[in-house]
RNA sequence: GGGCGGUUAGCUCAGUGGAAGAGCGCUUGCCUUACAAGCAAGAGGUCACUGGUUCGAAACCAGUACCGCCCACCA
């Protein structure tokens, strides 16, 4: 053990360490700071604001990862690359957290009163409000975090209280009576897109309303029968010829004792239920409508926090599904209810707290949406946004062509407050950016400002512009709007997306991005979405303890293929840790390899007598930095980093590194091979820094020692480009043929079992002299790599071998009977069996005429060629088939 | 009810018209002075099914089945 290499570098990378050193070093170095005063074409993207209340969930790790490859990407091609980071006040979500927190300490909002209540939210945003930028800060994003903004600081309340003001005056805002979906829970309306349907199983009950005339009743069937309380009226489809005497007479309302009349609408299914229907306009949006329709009233039978209000008579004060529990069974009693079915209903729940939802009448602002709807369905028709992948387009559309007006006021205390003032002698309502002194219509001071706050997705709508300064012309604005991508996941398709493409259009005149590239969501290793109550979750935090930031970050750029979801499991991260480590040792080795002297060097000199194994490599780099970039420009990410993964691992590990070994203990190539090794390796790590800036930083800086003029940090690095004079077409086809010779050696030394430490002596009988030339100039690689000295045989096969065959060369070991002929025999039989497969499938081909005459030339050829070879190949094997029935 | 994805090796996934691929797992042999978080050699597939287009289909088209997602006021 005494003569392990003289080294200081770790067998092993440890992250540890080696992340936080290296991030505290760009923010120091203001790396990530953009000037407006830059020349550089500008970059841009905004980050989606995660919720105060968040923490780093590798949803999060997988968006802000391909966002921070993006911007590292730009930044080293030499564009002024600006990501703006910020955070969102997710108005039901922190208020809901704070309330959970005052609960422990036995009080409620009330008692605290809303002014020192938000005063308490703003407490708790500055002391946990910080903690998910410090986990993306863990992640490595390169930020300007001197731009950092949040949906509720100075600025954006600005932009907010503009916009909304502006959409008023527009009337594209206005305020109204609507049945709304309201959370009970949350004491708040809820937009459209707020509710989930979940399947839930349900009964369907009959009910028996008799006729105000008596003599018999009408059934109607509802899965909701506490809501009767609020019926008035029947409804029967007016071509339904069950009913048709029945349209215009009267029933009562069974314990409500209330006359309701039968009405005819041509909204009612004659097919379901019973084809009667019972009409609660004040608790179903289809009643509504029909309501609307037919001049009913209106009566609610709830209050805000869904128990039975006065109109419910005996049910007064009981929750709403106690009283339905109660209703059926005093129903049942006194033969109202005909029966009660099984039903599977579609319940609309509150997204945030899964509560049953209910609609509720309800004075509510709301966004008029057709009109903003429609630039930003041209935008994407017209491709002045491209959405990719493509597919999301239509879903896009879909949603926007038969988009709903926007309810956008929240009965809740957190959130930006709605600039409108309403008038307590005349009822006007005065909107305005500044508190206003009097009523616009009748001046009386007697004015109150409206108690709701907007929709959080509201000020997120602006967000691309309003982080960029807006209404305030900023030099940000004019460089950087439209910005150049959104990174997002599906999920916010509608809530978002949509949203800012509307706004953006309405208030800067554009679009506010060129594209929008959407990622897949995370589930677990069996698909399923990652959740607390499966316990399936995986902890980016955890993961990058574990494995370190970079593992994270490259399994999830090489599993961010354009699907609709990635399963993430820790086998893959570890899988891609490995790597880390493996690009850890290469490096190592070439460390190892340098004279302390090397960056002195004139390398140009050197590279005018590059070997075939240096052409090699540099070919294969040229060829994957241009996959590398070409993927990465069409947001390819998982063919990023499977190029770069091959060409680190299975080029210049398995192959370049051992073949030039040699080459580092010969004093004539020794200064040439390192000279091609630092070049690789630094490409190679400046082709990875996007996806893994750590560990690339690590080796960079080690690495820079070596070399004159290194910048003093890769993330400022340029990107390697593509060097068409580096792409050896001969060197490349060279290499491959002796690479294949040394697997075929191996493969027929494995054969044998020979002990990896002993060497073969292998004979070979090459097609031509042009084969035989080629093995001989590599002659020492295979002897080094394939642990066998080479005989040449022209003629003479040798009698007791096993033998492979490869285009132009056969390969034979001999053997001393040591081997399994009968197992060897079967091989060589069936290695046959699968080329005369191959043989008649090739010939059909070629004996077809449709084919010769409408197949392009060089398939022909090719197919031709590869006839040749098949026969030969066959023809060989067959002697050596004989030769070994002769051991 | 409408729409959108998916179905390729045991598992997770690439592959979009011209010889079935990767990683993990598995088998066998190796601590070969960069790396056992490693090296080498293997085994393993009717590319869901049925038709069609084409000289040629895993890929394009149509349909079927199963899995999953989104949208929708069917009591």
């Amino acid at each position: 053990m005494e003569d392990i290499p003289k080294t200081e570098i770790e067998k092993t990378y440890d992250h540890k360490g080696v992340e936080e050193k290296w991030y505290r070093f760009w923010i120091e170095r203001g790396y990530f700071h953009v000037s407006t005063k830059s020349s550089k074409p500008p970059f841009s993207i905004v980050i989606p604001p995660p919720n105060i209340t968040g923490s780093l969930h590798v949803g999060h790790a997988l968006n802000n990862t391909l966002q921070d490859i993006l911007t590292r990407y730009k930044r080293m091609k030499g564009f002024n690359a600006l990501w703006i980071p910020g955070t969102d006040h997710a108005g039901i979500a922190t208020q809901t957290v704070v309330e959970r927190e005052l609960h422990k300490e036995g009080i409620n909002r009330e008692d605290l009163g809303r002014e020192e209540f938000i005063k308490r939210v703003w407490r708790w945003k500055e002391l946990y409000g910080k903690r998910i930028i410090e986990q993306l800060k863990r992640l490595g994003a390169s930020c300007d975090w001197s731009r950092e903004r949040f949906t509720m600081d100075g600025g954006l309340s600005i932009a907010v209280k503009e916009v909304f003001v502006r959409l008023y005056k527009e009337g594209l805002v206005y305020r109204g009576y609507y049945l709304v979906n309201w959370c009970p829970r949350c004491g708040t309306a809820l937009s459209d897109l707020e509710v989930t349907r979940e399947d839930t199983k349900g009964k369907l009950y009959y009910l028996r309303y008799p006729f105000a005339s008596g003599g018999g009743y009408m059934v109607v069937a509802t899965t909701r029968p506490e809501t009767m309380m609020g019926d008035t009226a029947i409804a029967v489809n007016p071509n339904d010829e069950r009913f048709k005497g029945v349209v215009g007479r009267e029933v009562i309302l069974p314990v409500v004792g209330r006359r309701i009349p039968i009405i005819a609408d041509e909204g009612v299914d004659m097919g379901m239920g019973t084809g009667a229907l019972k009409i609660t306009p004040a608790h179903d949006f289809a009643d509504f409508d029909i309501g609307n329709r037919h001049n009913l009233q209106r009566i609610q039978i709830m209050d805000s926090k869904g128990v039975m209000n006065e109109n419910a008579g005996r049910y007064t004060g009981l929750d709403r599904f106690e009283c339905r529990r109660r209703i059926v069974e005093d129903f049942e009693k006194k033969g109202i209810l005909e029966k009660a079915e099984d039903y599977s209903i579609q319940l609309g729940k509150c997204y945030r707290c899964g509560t049953v939802v209910e609609p509720m009448l309800s004075l509510q602002w709301f966004v008029r949406m057709k009109p903003l709807a429609e630039p930003a369905i041209r935008a994407v028709e017209y491709g002045k946004t491209r959405i990719i992948p493509e597919g999301w387009k239509s879903t896009y559309f879909e949603w926007m062509r038969n988009i709903r007006d926007w309810c956008i006021s929240r009965q809740i205390w957190w959130g930006h407050r709605i600039p409108a003032w309403i008038c307590k002698d005349c009822n006007g309502i005065t909107v305005s950016i500044d508190e206003p002194k009097s009523c616009e219509y009748c001046d009386s001071k007697n004015i109150e400002q409206e108690t709701d706050v907007l929709d959080t997705w509201f000020s997120s709508a602006l967000w691309p512009f309003s982080a960029l300064g807006w209404p305030k012309q900023t030099e940000e604005l004019r460089i950087f709007y439209p910005t150049s991508v959104l990174v997002t996941s599906f999920d916010i398709l509608f809530f978002w997306v949509a949203r800012m493409m509307m706004m953006g259009l309405k208030f800067m005149g554009d679009v506010p991005f060129r594209d929008v590239y959407i990622h897949a969501l995370i589930r677990d290793e069996k698909g399923e979405k990652m959740s607390k109550t499966r316990g399936n979750v995986i902890d980016p935090l955890d993961i990058m303890d574990e494995f370190g930031a970079d593992a994270l970050r490259f399994s999830l750029t090489a599993l961010a293929a354009q699907g609709r979801d990635i399963r993430l499991s820790l086998s893959v991260i570890e899988g891609y840790r490995n790597f880390m480590n493996k690009i850890w040792n290469a490096s190592r080795f070439v460390f190892m390899n340098l004279d302390g002297n090397a960056g002195a060097r004139d390398t140009s000199s050197l590279y005018s007598n590059l070997s075939t194994p240096d052409k090699w490599i540099l070919t294969n780099l040229n060829r994957a930095v241009k996959e590398v970039e070409e993927a990465l420009d069409k947001y390819e990410f998982d063919k990023a980093a499977r190029t770069i993964y091959q060409f680190i691992w299975s080029d210049f590990c398995d192959w370049y590194i051992e073949l030039v070994k040699p080459m580092l203990n010969d004093s004539g190539t020794r200064e040439r091979t390192q000279a091609v090794l630092v070049k690789v390796l630094s490409s190679a790590l400046r082709i990875l820094h996007p996806i893994a800036p750590f560990i690339t930083e690590e080796i960079y800086q080690r690495l820079r020692g070596f070399s004159s003029d290194a910048p003093e940090s890769i993330s400022i690095s340029s990107y390697p480009g593509v060097n068409k004079d580096e792409i050896y077409e001969e060197a490349y086809n060279e290499i491959e043929s002796i690479k294949q010779i040394i697997v075929a050696i191996r493969n027929l030394r494995a054969t044998v079992g020979v002990h990896p430490s002993n060497r073969v002596s292998v004979i070979l009988v090459p097609d031509n002299e042009t084969v035989l030339e080629m093995i001989k100039r590599h002659e020492s690689s295979i002897l080094g790599l394939a642990k066998a000295s080479i005989e040449f045989s022209t003629r003479e096969r040798p009698k007791k071998a096993i033998a492979q065959i490869i285009n132009g060369l056969e390969i034979f070991l001999p053997v001393e009977g040591l081997i399994d002929i009968q197992k060897e025999t079967e091989r060589i039989k069936r290695e046959i069996s699968k080329v005369l497969k191959d043989i008649e499938l090739s010939q059909k081909r070629l004996s077809n005429p449709d084919f010769l005459g409408r197949a392009p030339e060089d398939v022909i050829e090719k197919e031709k060629e590869r006839f040749e070879e098949l026969s030969l190949k066959k023809q060989k094997m067959e002697e050596v088939l004989e030769k070994l029935s002769g051991i």
